[in-house]
DNA sequence: AGCTTGTTTTAGGGCGCTTTCATAATCTTA
DNA sequence: TAAGATTATGAAAGCGCCCTAAAACAAGCT
């Protein structure tokens, strides 16, 4: 169904890094000496920046005063037009560029969001489809806005500050991925909120707060899986879950609840396993299946990553995933469509929550409050679809 | 054909520019208005950051100058262990924290290193294994360094000025991601390397210079795949190459003359196809395939995607790969251990080598010239593994 | 005490840019 | 064409921190 992030090819790379090492004259301590182009006349204390071209000699050359090179570069406040021409053509000629740094100083704010993501030893973080998803939606987000993002890692279980990006202006606002339900966190974000900075977390909300959160609809989403497992014959449904501290693992257990509660069916506490979304969790899981036998003729699985190690697991075992044991995952990811057989899984719209949480708090940092009126919070739950293949297949004979 | 595009589009908002327009004393432009802490008797100007604390209150709580604040919080001079906590008490105390950015200004450098990733409309970039991998090697390596990445989006034709994010301080090093060998970026490039900016090249090398690179032995690789085809007893092997404009496709090409030359066998001009690394291509080449008929026994393609496609292509024209056709990919991604049958691949260190730039550059930013002495570049190349499955199996008879 | 070393702290200038306020240039209109 | 209204520009004060140079303090000797 995407044929589209195909595009991209994978492969290439290469790079130099030309650092020069070596110090002169022109200062030691600075990280590049020697090449940046050297003002003519420059002073002695060289001690950083070296030969930067500052507004002062673009001010300079023009004949211009600092103040109205900062104008014409802002493009605020009333200029004839040939000052600046003359401010854009000196510019040009000493190929200046403002300092992005000072700038963000002067202004008070970073003109960065941050993105936030949970640390985890030993896992490619960006290599699951669930995380690289979103990403590629918050980086079409910024890239829209021509802002930049700042990557970093947090611990999950630490107790974190996050208010020091903030505090110390590196940041305008944050993006939080992978955030989970726990005391530190917790304080965390309330922290935030009592600051006032603005923050956006996808895919996890906290019972009695009003964060602004993007998420999709999970119970929903399982609800569906559940109940066509259920129309396609199947009773005895087991529930792979991931993580507790997940609050869309909650989520769907709910679905899952409703689901069996609608057909008339009592959940059976065995049936319900747990897992950390990991492959080799769903993997583990097939043991578990494989003793409990009869008792359970298909099993839905929190995410396709569980999925395909579950299936893997149970092919070990001599049962036969989409024909033994109907399976669904959950994520709708590539691993979906390639598995075999192919997987019954829930799409999520994790490209446009994304996109959603990065335009969101992009409006919101910017915004102007004598202009707008914002909401103090939001909450986008957007809806999710189920997409049948092979192992769901009807139960023979229903 | 591609399903992606209609993901966002309409519907989100979008975001205005920030200026501040104007100021007063509580400032409503300010992004982070009322709620941070106020100092008590802030002045009046408070144009932007509003009640910061800074290390002047620090200095005045603890009794002590400012240099001394800043000495304590840099370690940096000796210090009387009573000053230093005192200082550290006052900072505590009123929860000061450092402004990173009046700092990068200070000191002249930001302290970020960038990544500079291709803008592909449409392509969720992150989702790809190639870039998901890579990632997460250069995520760990500014991790365990402490530094933040800005990951920016660079159109790759369009003419581009690498040293804008350099003079503009933005960051203090580069990584490039996906870069082609195309007029724009070749110049960009020397231009960098010229003003002795420090930036590393991910799996792309250009030939005549010398910049720092980090890749894998793609032609090595290559050799290999071809030169298992060939010891499975298939004679008639055609190359699905991708776009040529990266180095590595260049590679892998050689390593496919050599091991033909190797068995005495003619490279075959119409047995060579170029795709551009996406699925669509892979699928696409299908027919290419089919049309040649007996003339090829085996495909080798340059990444697991386009043989994912390729595979999806000759099923549907009947060609079972693996039986009728031996299909060797690239990249030993999720999707050769998942595919149908398991696609026998190339295993490329992506992670590692992400890491190893990572640190590579961070190593050279972070250089004081006196104390080592670095090479002025490098180019690390990392080795493939063949990692052989069922879609390689032996040509019967053999 | 007076001197000399050595250690710890402070003063002060500067990083490049934004913004207010005052001044200078230009335009209206009576 | 002079007074008033407008518009364009410049001067200057920060923003918060780093760093050099120099001052202040402490200790060791004679």
């Amino acid at each position: 169904m995407n044929a589209c992030s195909f595009i991209l090819s994978e492969k290439f790379l290469t790079i130099n890094d030309n650092d020069l090492i070596e110090s002169n004259d022109y200062d030691p301590t600075n990280i590049f000496p020697l090449k940046y182009p050297q003002k003519p006349g420059g002073k002695e204390r060289q001690l950083r920046g070296s030969g930067m071209v500052t507004r002062k000699d673009v001010a300079k050359m023009a004949g211009v005063s600092e103040a109205t090179v900062s104008r014409v570069f802002n493009n605020v406040g009333p200029m004839k037009e040939s000052t600046k021409q003359k401010v854009l053509a000196a510019a040009k000629e000493l190929n200046y560029h403002p300092n992005a740094v000072a700038r963000s100083f002067a202004l008070g704010k970073s003109g960065h969001i941050g993105l936030i993501l949970p640390y985890v030893p030993k896992v490619h973080l960006f290599s699951t489809y669930y995380f690289s998803e979103i990403l590629s939606g918050i980086g079409e987000g910024v890239r829209r806005h021509g802002c930049d993002m700042l990557v970093m890692f947090r611990s999950p279980h630490e107790s974190v500050d996050y208010t020091e990006p903030y505090r110390s202006r590196k940041v305008d606002g944050c993006i939080f991925l992978g955030a989970l339900n726990v005391p530190a966190q917790r304080e965390g974000f309330r922290e935030l909120d009592r600051q006032g900075m603005p923050f956006v977390l996808i895919n996890q909300h906290y019972e009695g707060e009003t964060y602004s959160v993007v998420d999709a609809d999970h119970e929903q989403g399982c609800y569906e899986a559940v109940k066509h497992l259920l129309e396609s014959g199947y009773r005895r449904i087991a529930f792979l879950n991931g993580s507790p501290q997940y609050s869309n693992s909650a989520d769907r257990l709910r679905g899952y609840y409703r689901a069996l509660n609608e057909a008339g069916l009592e959940p059976e506490p065995e049936l319900i396993l747990e897992g950390n979304y990991s492959r080799t969790s769903g993997y583990a899981a097939a043991a578990r299946i494989a003793e409990l036998g009869g008792r359970v003729d298909a099993v839905f699985s929190s995410n396709d990553r569980m999925a395909v190690g579950l299936m893997q697991g149970l092919k070990e075992r001599g049962i036969a995933p989409g024909e033994d044991l109907a399976i669904v995952g959950y994520d709708d990811s590539e691993a979906a469509k390639l598995s075999d057989p192919p997987l019954t899984s829930v799409y999520v719209p994790f490209f446009e929550m994304g996109l959603l949480a990065a335009e969101a708090l992009l409006k919101r940092i910017n915004a102007s409050p004598e202009t707008e009126e914002l909401p103090p919070s939001f909450h986008e739950r957007l809806s999710t679809k189920l997409v049948v293949r092979a192992s769901s297949n009807p139960r023979p004979g229903n």
